[in-house]
Order: structure tokens, then sequence, then C-alpha cells
RNA sequence: GCGGUCAUGGUGAAAUGGUUAUCACACCAGGUUGUGGUCCUGGUAGUACGGGUUCGAUCCCCGUUGGCCGCCCCA
């Protein structure tokens, strides 16, 4: 028996902490499970089979479009240094000042769990001397990422991302092909995302918009909520994105990002522009559209659900842009790069939405029951014997009688059954139940492979209708 | 981080300040020999956790934990 007294014991031993920098229990989340069984982590969660069909499609189709364009694999470590996003995603950040999971390891080191992986990607790249290698590197990554914000749905404080970075082009068009590749990659998954897109230029001429817009907010700050005038404080490019009906108001009158930009930049959007009008990409323009993380420069992109594709909470499915200091700012030589990053979670809740849901793995049309350690013995070496032929099979090795194996056949809607009584054993023979229409057949248990090879192949053709018209529903 | 809301077997629901917490589905075992789908019988399993009020709490109160929604933010 299971004894769940047990994890209440187990609460009392205290393990040794990580963090010897003592986080005292205090109110809020963090003590142990409250429960008498073990509790997950709030907003952690296990993936289960019945999501892992819709999580293959998005697996799949993103390495279909790696390999297609030419993206390498890379697979960064989840535990970083502190100090690498700290220095890259900015100080007035969310994500840096109240999300990550930051703490010192036994080395004494302040370490994070990564909250995203384009630092990273810069990292490798001055790491391992990628500047030397013919430009762009192009890389990608899918993993888990890390957040400690108020859980909600499709919102969690693990998700995973699928991550596509490019360094060392600072042509328009790489940043147009990374969108372009986010849209069909949505489209090839049966989802229709619009792409919302605005530049927020260069470090320098988003400067001087900033202090402009700023100074005007500031004039009109008797308007502004806490909210926004928290934000125009510590991140005011943030003002643009805010909900308020009065911010709103007078964003109307505020300078404009698309202003401020310098040639240089402003070419560089248009041009991304016509690549997207080239292709057929359907993008709105959105001046207010702004990135949570520092390091963005000109170009910046969300990948959001269009409407008609159900309620959801959560519908921009990823996002990214172009980022030119990252390199240099990390101490590696000026490289330019663009990327994005797609939320797998939010992915796989829209398709659910949306009623797409693949099956996680064919569902095996064989069953083989077996009545005994003699034909136990036999099943298992018929089982590696399926297996080189390809066929999945199913079991329950663990049953004894053979009604409730065939309930179990039955269950899981195989086309055929195999029987292996002790008679059969003995005799070299197995028998194939067709589970439709009852029929059952003994054969050589040495032929028996091919034969079921050659039955299913028959199940499989089209089965031409003769004339007679099918109603249509 | 702020506000709201909810919590009954694996799932979906019902009920009550007072014997043994109800039902369906699912699961397991049977309905004499080695044969599934329907049917019948039986079984496993639950009031999230901690405290308080009370003679008595699953129900009332408080706290915690967790889910969901809005804000914040973002994927």
């Amino acid at each position: 028996m299971f004894q769940k007294k047990k994890f209440v014991a187990a609460k009392k031993v205290t393990a040794p902490t990580l963090a010897p920098t003592a986080t005292k229990q205090e109110e809020g989340e963090g003590e142990g499970s409250p429960s008498k069984y073990p509790e997950l982590l709030r907003g952690f969660r296990d993936i289960l089979s019945d999501e892992q069909g819709r999580w293959n499609l998005v697996r799949d189709t993103v390495r279909k479009f790696a390999e297609a364009y030419s993206f390498d694999r890379v697979e960064l470590p989840i535990l970083e240094r502190a100090d690498l996003f700290l220095r890259t995603l900015g100080k007035g950040t969310d994500v840096v000042e109240k999300e990550m999971y930051i703490f010192t390891d036994p080395s004494n080191r302040s370490v994070a769990l990564r909250p995203e992986a384009t630092a990273s990607a810069a990292r490798a790249y001055i790491n391992h001397g990628m500047l030397d290698r013919p430009q762009p590197v192009k890389m990608w990554y899918m993993g888990p990422m890390f957040r400690h914000d108020r859980p909600q749905a499709g919102r969690y404080r693990q998700f995973n991302q699928v991550g596509f970075e490019s360094f060392g082009v600072d042509e328009a068009i790489v940043d147009a092909q990374l969108i372009v590749i986010g849209v069909q990659m949505f489209r090839e998954m049966g989802l229709d995302v619009k792409v919302e897109i605005n530049s927020i230029g260069t470090s320098e001429c988003r400067t001087a918009y900033l202090a402009e817009l700023v100074s005007y907010f500031r004039a009109h700050r008797a308007k502004l909520s806490e909210d926004d005038k928290r934000r125009l404080q510590k991140n005011p490019l943030r003002i643009l994105d805010s909900k308020e009906e009065a911010t709103r108001e007078l964003l109307k009158e505020a300078p404009q990002m698309l202003n401020w930009l310098d040639e240089k930049s402003k070419e560089h959007f248009m041009k991304v522009l016509e690549f997207l009008e080239e292709m057929e990409i359907p993008y709105v323009l959105n001046p207010y559209l702004v990135r949570g993380l520092d390091y963005y420069t000109h170009t910046v992109f969300e990948f959001v659900l269009a409407e008609d594709q159900g309620e959801l909470s959560q519908s921009a499915l990823g996002g990214g842009g172009r980022y030119d200091g990252l390199v240099e700012l990390l101490g590696g030589r000026p490289t330019p790069a663009c990327g994005f990053a797609i939320g797998i979670e939010r992915i796989v809740k829209a398709l659910e939405v949306k009623g797409i849901n693949p099956p996680e793995r064919p569902a095996p049309k064989v069953f083989f029951a077996q009545l005994g350690d003699a034909s136990r013995r036999v099943g298992l070496k018929l089982f590696e014997e399926f297996r080189k032929a390809g066929v999945p099979i199913a079991e329950a090795f663990g049953k004894n009688s053979l009604k409730s194996q065939l309930e179990n056949a039955n269950k899981l809607g195989v086309e055929l059954t195999l029987i292996l009584g002790q008679k059969e054993v003995l005799d070299g023979t197995i028998i194939i139940r067709d589970m439709e229409s009852g029929g059952q057949e003994i054969v050589d248990v040495k032929k028996v492979v091919a034969l079921v090879l050659r039955k299913l192949a028959r199940e499989e053709e089209p089965v031409i209708p003769s004339g007679s018209a099918v109603a249509s529903s």
C-alpha cells in the first residue's frame, strides 16, 4: 500500500537548501506541499499524453522549418550566471525585477534559471567564436524557460519556447525572412496569425525619442495613473502600450517613434515591410508595440492569434525583433542580429481551442493475448519481430484471463488479436482473430508477422464505392 | 506583485451542522472449461491542507496551498 503518511513525514526532513542566504519562511507561497500528497509547484505542470499529439505537431513543424531554412539546432543550458540576464534584459524590466528564478548555487555563484534564451544564444555565439564562421550564423533552440510570474491560463512559470536567431547580418531581409518563417510555421500548424510590427530604431534615436516622450507626458502628469507614472520613471517606452483610457487619449498627440527614426532606421524598416508585402504576409503597423526586453533595436514584432480563433486570454503566440547591440553588450565584436521566439504552451492551447488534435502516436492495430508463461515467453519474442516490421502492437501481459485481455483489445480498437495458448505454443501455431467479424484462423507462428502485415495492408486498401451515391450529411 | 472567484473519489456532478457522504463514467474482479463489444453482481477510490467556533464541521469562520479570471507583464 501507498503510505500517505510518508509525505507528511518527509516534509519534516529539511533538505539541504541551495540558498544559504536563507529565504526565511514567510508568508506567501513557498512552503512545502500542504496536501498529504506531493503537489506541483505553482505554475508548473505535467504535460500528459493527451497533449502530446499537439506538442508533436509543434515540434515536428518547427524542426521541418529549421531544416528547410538551414538553422542549426543548439542546446543551451537552462542555468546560467544570473549576470547574463541582468546585463542584457534591462534593469527596469519586469522579467529582471521580479520574475527571475535567481539563487546562489553551492559554489556561491549567483545563477538564474533562464527566463529566455536569446541572451544565451548571443553568449554562445561569442564563446564559440562563431563570428569567424560564414555569416549569418543561424541557430534554433527549443526548451523550457522560467519566470516567476503569476500563473494564468497560457502563462506558466515553466514554459517552453522555440527560438530562431540569426547573427551577423544587418540586412532587412533577415528580419523579413524570420517573420515569414514564423507566420508560415503557424499556418502549417493550422493557426492563422497576424503580425504586429513596429520599429524602435537605434538606441541613439530611441534615447532622443524617449526624452521627448517623457517630457510630453510630464506635462500631462496629472492625468496619468499610478501605473503609468511608474512606467514613465522606470521604462517610459512601456507607456505606449498602456491600457489606461486617459493615457491612450494622450498618446494620440504624443510624439511618434516613427518620426524620430533616423534615415537608416527608417529605410531599414521600410524594406522589412516591403519584403513582407512581397510575401503577402499580413501585418499591422503598431506604433505602440514595444517589447519587454531592453536589447531590441529597429524591428520588433509579435505573432498574434487572429481574432476568430476563439477566446484565449493569451493571444500573443510569440515575438521577436532585431537586437544589434546585444553581442557587443556582452563583450563581443559589434554584431547585428535578429530573432524570434514562440511559446509552445500557447500554441498548443490555440490548437486545442481550434479542435486540432492529432494522435500522439499511431494506434496499435494488433493485440497480443497470452495464456500462461510459456505463451508470454513467445510473446516477448514476437514483440521484437513486430517492432522490426514496424507494426505497433499492444498487450496486457499482466492479465491472466483471456476474457479481460480481449476486453482490453476491444477498448483499444485493434483490428486483429493474436491469441496464443498452451496448445498453440506446443503446436507452434497462433490464432489470428479478426476483431470486427470475430473470425479466427490458426496459423504457423513463424509466419504470423508476414500474415498480419498482409491483412493490415488489405484493410488499408481504399474501398471504391460501387456507383451508389454516398449520403451526405 | 494587486484584486476577484473557486476547491467533494481518476473524471464529471449531487448532498448535509448529527449514524456508513450519493450518482454516473472510468478502473479492477467475477457471472465455472481458453474468446471482446450489450447486460448483471461485487470491489478500489473522495470532502486540498492547517487552525478556530461547536457536544458534533465536509458544510460556518480564519489562514495556507492550488486552479481560473482581471490588472501588471509576457511566451
